[in-house]
DNA sequence: TGCGATACTCGTACACTGTTCGAGAAATAA
DNA sequence: TTATTTCTCGAACAGTGTACGAGTATCGCA
């Protein structure tokens, strides 16, 4: 438990480092990219960055503050808001970055589920989101509202579409056993049968999924649209 | 891997049970609740239900098997749609029960990432929502948009709720030096700073939290609303 | 009544995990 | 040179999911 997590400060007087805070990140990210959240082990990272797995422990506190560094390491590939823009514009480009940045990578979502994530990177990207905000006529409470509605519905949106993803990636044989269940099930309602025989097998569902993020964040936005303090330029 | 996932249906001609598929998957639940995800394992799961823990293994194929049961079982706690209400009041009704729930069983959210959810009790809930949106209006791929929007909010919501919540209950002095951190990294964004000075520390978060949730809604439903086949009794 | 066959239970074992500890190496400061 | 600090890492510990196979209890049937 270091005093701050994301910087530390020490100036070497000894042996030579050859190992660096920064690239057991890298080398985190790496290896969560590739083989998911389990397949990150400090051993298997230390393999990966040829030293021993325990050398890792001399820079990290323990794997929580390795994935607390992996998490914000990731927020640092998004960029600041597009100036010149309308508000909605801006808005939807800064999700839809976030959007694909955690499709990148995974484990992000499944990483936040226990981590505040109050990064510089991760401050950074909700400042230009605030940003935008308030220049668009929010504040107080309401721009509370809009910011924690949008960023919400992006992680929620995106661990659905991550969810389908692994459905969709299981073995065909158990997806079909898995579709013959469900087929007899739902038969009891008309309703929900009528609409999963449409979509859960669509074809295209990389732009199902796009399609319904834009238009929710639209629906959205025209909602919040109206809580503003002030009703201008919509 | 069993044909179906959710039902076995054995006629059993040989020793007596003395366990049972439907009491295994209860006390993995109560092992959930009072310990989190970390703290369900076989064998501690084996002892809290006074068996030996490979004994699991005949009722349930794996630990992941186990965890799509354990799914499907806190969704049986919900309820259909309330009758005689209008479709905003039932949909806010469904859905603050599933946020309810959530919240109960704060693994849920983590388990959600990884898994389907295609379980009788996860059917029957989405089939009622689908009902009630398509009385309301909504069909083809409005329903699929508003039915997505709707439920990837709510898990987005309470994702975030309980990643605050892990940050409230982190020890004090951590949580300190946290502030510290990221008070003097917020200077530079002004915007950004005004606005968590105010809400950073707030007195009642449940509160907060609870009101996010049902504005947030309100305004999906909205703009949802404004993206039927039929524009009557809004 | 006896005899499989079936339905379960569980001890042992294997490979793997995160993490602690303490010994050692290497480089700088005095 | 000596002391001190910085860093690396092998060994060990407790814990994990799960495969295997031996053992036991109960049933249908002869």
């Amino acid at each position: 438990m270091p005093g701050l997590v994301w910087t530390r400060t020490r100036r070497p007087r000894g042996a030579r480092p050859s190992l660096d805070r920064a690239t057991i990140v890298r080398g985190a990210v790496e290896l969560l990219d590739a083989h998911g959240l389990a397949g990150l082990s400090m051993r298997q990272l230390g393999s990966h960055l040829n030293c021993g797995a325990t050398t890792l422990y001399w820079h990290v506190a323990n794997k929580e503050e390795l994935l607390d560094l992996t998490f914000d390491e990731v927020m640092g590939e998004l960029s600041g808001p597009e100036p010149g823009l309308g508000w909605r514009e801006q808005i939807i480009g800064l999700l839809s970055a976030l959007r694909a940045m955690m499709l990148r990578h995974p484990w992000y979502v499944r990483v936040y589920g226990s981590r505040p994530g109050f990064g510089p990177h991760a401050l950074r990207f909700n400042a230009g989101l605030i940003s935008v905000l308030r220049a668009a006529g929010f504040s107080g409470e309401r721009l509370d509202n809009a910011q924690a509605a949008l960023g919400q519905y992006v992680l929620g949106a995106v661990t659905n579409e991550l969810s389908w993803q692994a459905w969709r990636s299981m073995p065909r044989e158990q997806i079909d056993t898995m579709l013959a269940y469900i087929r007899e099930a739902i038969q009891q309602y008309p309703d929900y049968e009528a609409y999963l025989q449409e979509y859960l097998l669509v074809t295209d569902p990389e732009k199902m999924m796009l399609s319904r993020f834009t238009t929710a964040l639209e629906s959205l936005l025209d909602g919040l649209a109206n809580r503003r303090d002030t009703d201008l330029n919509l």
